[in-house]
DNA sequence: TTCTCTGCAAACGCTTTGCACGGAT
DNA sequence: ATCCGTGCAAAGCGTTTGCAGAGAA
């Protein structure tokens, strides 16, 4: 819970335990959850908390740099902590998106065709592995 | 508009007025728009064209690999002309989208992890090269 | 008739906004 | 008193669905 409230601090995000929960639960679960997700598992041991708090605490995660969202599909927004780039992959069956280790030094770009690059990302779309072994 | 028939029919899909004028409009505007700016831009001519119509003709074109959703935000869908895959770019301060001329070769795996890769994306933001030329 | 293309209107689902309460300084 | 984190409820907005009318085969 220190380090938790030191990477809010150092961030000027005054630590609140809601924000603390919300932080934890992204850095132990980096599953790319959905609002949803999130605010499902944490009502459990905060009766009270509110979806707009997970809204309210991811969109200030996000202008602080401390997440990314994911646009690997259109309806709901899902969120990473941010670590190294990486690249994800989305099962097209049962919906779950995995981390991919691959290298992406190739785009570590600054500059494409004269726009300025500030992210860059890179997914795929299949089936995974679970479900080609149940289709089998 | 020949052409355009022969692209539908190829694809077993009845060229209706309507679905022709959309597939012309995708064709001839790959500026990856958005459902309401391809609604928006034919009513212009067919004034009874309902945004349902474009919808069920999107999501047709979608089943049959004409055209693919972007993902690149998340809001809301951009659709794209299925051709040589490519890598797109967001600008972060204006909104447009660009194709960009990158080799994606490196991307053309059939399986990563133990998972079937169908499709590939990768996309960029950040500002381009009009919105950096404007700030100076 | 039968099939399917079309379109209005309502429903839906995720997200945002308005506003008020409550705790901390 | 002021600031700000929180949360309820309503609104917003893109998308989907239900259903009925129109048109072709």
């Amino acid at each position: 819970m220190k380090e938790l409230k030191k990477i809010l601090e150092e961030k000027k995000i005054f630590p609140s335990f809601h924000r603390l929960k919300i932080l934890e639960y992204l850095i132990k679960n980096r599953t790319h959850p959905t609002v949803e997700e999130i605010h499902r598992h944490l009502s459990r041991e905060i009766t009270t908390l509110s979806k707009t708090t997970v809204y309210n605490t991811l969109k200030l995660f996000m202008d602080k740099g401390i997440v990314t969202e994911l646009t690997v599909e259109g309806t709901e927004s899902r969120y990473d902590i941010n670590t190294k780039p990486h690249a994800h992959f989305k099962c097209l069956k049962c919906g779950k998106v995995y981390d991919l280790d691959m290298d992406l030094s190739i785009f570590n770009l600054k500059e494409i065709e004269g726009h300025r690059i500030m992210e860059c990302h890179v997914y795929f779309r299949g089936i995974c592995r679970e479900c080609l072994e149940e289709g089998k």
